[in-house]
DNA sequence: AATGTGACGGACC
DNA sequence: TGGTCCGCCACAT
């Protein structure tokens, strides 16, 4: 398996309950700038088989990349169970549920503070 | 080698 | 808010 697929792996292995992150992010944190479309090709073919929180991956929209009938349902209703809300146009408020894997890292460094939420 | 295709993203209008 | 266009990237034909 190559590194990039590996570190996407591992990013979104990170991603905290009740929180979401995108495609495009964690492209750039598994270390490519535009790696945004690889990073869905990655969760297309072969995630469900890692066992990943794979609903938590939306797109920069704030919105959920998958067609309807074709898995949209059931990722928005994981993410419901998670306590994420979902606004009148399906859109979720990046704001407030965008997990920022850098940003984390520091602030667990200095204080032991919790997530924001 | 050339072209088509996505669970993408950002710029523009 | 929404629609279009174009750049990106790896994989499939």
């Amino acid at each position: 398996m190559e590194a990039f697929t590996q570190a996407v792996i591992e990013i979104i292995k990170r991603i905290p309950e009740g929180r979401v992150c995108t495609y495009g992010r964690i492209g750039r944190l598994a270390g490519k700038a535009n790696g945004g479309r690889q990073v869905a090709w990655i969760l297309h073919s072969s995630s469900r088989r890692h066992n990943l929180p794979w609903h938590r991956v939306i797109n920069a929209q704030g919105r959920i990349s998958l067609p309807k009938l074709r898995g949209y349902e059931e990722q928005k209703a994981r993410l419901q169970i998670e306590g994420i809300a979902f606004d009148a146009a399906d859109r979720i408020d990046l704001g407030k549920y965008l997990w920022d894997g850098e940003r984390a890292y520091q602030r667990s460094r200095d204080t032991n503070n919790e997530e924001p939420r």
